[in-house]
DNA sequence: ATCCCGACTTGATTTCGATCAATCAGAGAA
DNA sequence: TTCTCTGATTGATCGAAATCAAGTCGGGAT
């Protein structure tokens, strides 16, 4: 945890963006703004770990954060990955519970941090907070039932077509893009090795995708939509 | 949606001790009593659909409701299951916006509802209920986390063996208990086909569990926690 | 430019679980 | 009891992706 402070012009900025304060009245922008302390991570600094008692929320103003659980012999299974403007260890917002998995910088991140018991007096006292906290949860719940479908139902090359899909806005045309963030960070995502993420990749080659480095072109969306 | 009815003291009780209801003030908990209509569900009834607008929160106070997801070609991933207490469609709390599953009774039951505008109307008056729902909303956020990092690193027998090790409450002994619900439910709350199932609790026998029907017997807890 | 190192790709193998198909068991109804 | 229907089991086959093991690519530093 290197550099904390509190928040500059650019980070309120950011902050004011973010899924949690965007919708709040101005008193309780204010009353999180003074709890914020702003953070700059490393890549690979771990902000929690899966057990350690949660006392802290965290909101990435930048760069990505990977969420994921341990099993006992050692392997990591990605669960969520948070990106600018995104809440972390909102499923502790509660009770002075313990956080549920770890979070780790995946690349240089900035990020804001707030007192968990602070956030709960705010919370208790005025509902338009809780409320943004009810918002940012069932959004972050919905998008874990997706996940969890997309891997039930899903092969790999449906996985990662679907995922460029919802990456290019662009609607029947052809689309051009750059990768948000590493590859193996996307098969994390994914739920998928590394080796499978770049067979994936391959096999959509025939469905007119190239991708070389982060860049990805795409010649028929509707194709891609086709499997 | 069969029978629909104010709650009467059976069910009044039920709802005290649900998840919502329990942490809230006795004003809130009248309000909400207030707004609650309480139905009957035959078995494989639909409660909503995915896609659907979104204007109930449903509770469930007796049996057991599947929520899943579909897809094009109409398989199914069951995405969670709900028992007594549960709160289901928290997921969409938030703006008038639309089912992002569907949820149908897996069981005969019986379950409250709540008209969703009126229950923000409540929240933004009332910290309390607003911090309940977070509340619930956490704990299911921190259950789909742990069903997608169970997906992803345990093989079935495994993910079996956690489900009994989860519901038989004592500790090193052996121990002896039903199965909530049909198995075929089990396999979807796993991400399992019903065979594979079947061919996990045969496989397991060797480690001291025996089925028969909906009876479980684990001779050795200890034995079942190493895989 | 060249070197180097981490990220990515490709290949070979193996394991796991889905799927299809055929019984089997058990609870209700007549 | 017997019939029936649904859910559960078992077997055989197949396909998808993890894993292990070499390579190859690419970008930054010197």
């Amino acid at each position: 945890m290197n550099r904390l402070m509190k928040p500059g012009i650019r980070e309120r900025e950011t902050l004011l963006n973010s899924g949690l304060l965007a919708a709040l009245g101005v008193e309780s922008v204010a009353a999180m703004m003074e709890i914020a302390v702003i953070g700059n991570l490393p890549a690979r600094q771990i902000l929690f770990r899966e057990g350690e008692p949660a006392d802290l929320l965290h909101c990435v103003l930048s760069g990505y954060v990977r969420v994921y659980k341990l099993d006992p012999d050692g392997r990591e299974a990605d669960v969520e990955l948070y990106g600018p403007g995104d809440l972390i260890g909102a499923s502790v917002v509660l009770d002075g519970g313990r956080y549920t998995a770890t979070a780790q910088a995946a690349e240089p991140a900035l990020i804001a941090r707030f007192d968990l018991k602070r956030v709960r007096d705010i919370a208790n006292r005025r509902p338009d907070l809780a409320v943004a906290l009810t918002h940012a949860l069932s959004a972050q719940l919905a998008k874990a039932f997706a996940s969890l479908a997309n891997d039930r139902l899903h092969t790999a090359p449906q996985r990662v077509a679907r995922f460029l899909l919802a990456h290019c806005i662009v609607e029947g045309k052809p689309a051009s893009f750059r990768l948000p963030y590493q590859k193996s960070l996307l098969a994390g995502k994914l739920g998928l090795a590394p080796e499978a993420l770049s067979r994936a990749f391959s096999m959509l080659r025939g469905y007119g995708v190239n991708v070389r480095g982060r860049l990805v072109h795409i010649n028929d969306p509707e194709a891609l939509r086709r499997v």
